[in-house]
DNA sequence: CTCTCTGCAAAGCATTTGCACATTG
DNA sequence: CAATGTGCAAATGCTTTGCAGAGAG
């Protein structure tokens, strides 16, 4: 879903489209994973004004509605990313990055699993943590 | 491990087994998911003096001695257990509530999306989402 | 006896919220 | 115009930390 079908998508719902909320959407349209903050800088190139509240409260309404999926790492903020497919995410222990993975599969493992303990209603999230490329390579040279 | 090996653990390394260390390992020692708050009213059971600060200070070393495992559910405190054998697990988003569930067969699919972008050094943790039998029922029940 | 650990309280950081004004539909 | 949204700033909740005295080895 790109930017313009999501600013639709708004306003199908009993949720006004606003400067600030469409700034949102924009701000994560290339795909990105960024924290509420950098969310906020993003928006107020555009927009000076924005407050980070505003900025929490309109992700929330957009994970509310699908358009957005967040994911928090161990010991830090929280990521959020426009909502696209199912995936997973992998992250470097080192540089923070974290890259997108999708799974086949792993649908069914974990609906079987959560099966086993007569679970409804069922989601799941795998995250996979390591050493990124370039950061196994420079670790190796500094050693 | 159970409490009386991980004390002994504890003494291998450069840390002190202290009465506060030990009382931490103790109120892990029935396998319990418990937040450092849980952790820090089970201590006070036995040491009315225990602060939390030194509850969260263990739980730090104990998870670098890979004696605890800890895990933070989506918008709430972190939850600490014993760290016995390697699972995953599965939260009732109504009752909130945490069971342990293993998934043989998911170490080798991590590792292979893991290999694909060639991050080394890797681990994964899957969190499963969703409604417990019981939660169900009421809901069902109330609806 | 030395070095590490602890309690306390203050600080830190991410996130949420109350309120009066601004804006949307 | 009525209802919803926003900026601001204070409050919250979890976690971390500086410090001076206590305890382990």
């Amino acid at each position: 879903m790109d930017v313009k079908t999501a600013d639709a998508a708004l306003l199908q719902t009993r949720y006004r489209l606003t400067r600030q909320r469409s700034g949102v959407l924009h701000a994560l349209g290339d795909g990105a994973h960024l924290t509420a903050e950098a969310i906020l800088e993003r928006v107020r190139s555009e927009q000076p004004q924005v407050s980070l509240g505003t900025v929490y409260r309109t992700l929330e309404i957009l994970r509310g509605l699908g358009l957005v999926q967040a994911f928090t790492p161990a010991g830090g903020a929280s990521l959020y990313e426009a909502a696209l497919d199912k995936h997973h995410h992998i992250l470097c222990t080192r540089c923070r990055e974290v890259r997108n993975v999708t799974i086949p599969g792993l649908a069914t493992i974990a609906s079987e699993a959560a099966g086993r303990l007569s679970f409804d209603d069922v989601d799941y999230a795998l995250t996979i943590t390591g050493r990124c490329p370039s950061c196994s390579t420079e670790e190796r040279a500094s050693a």
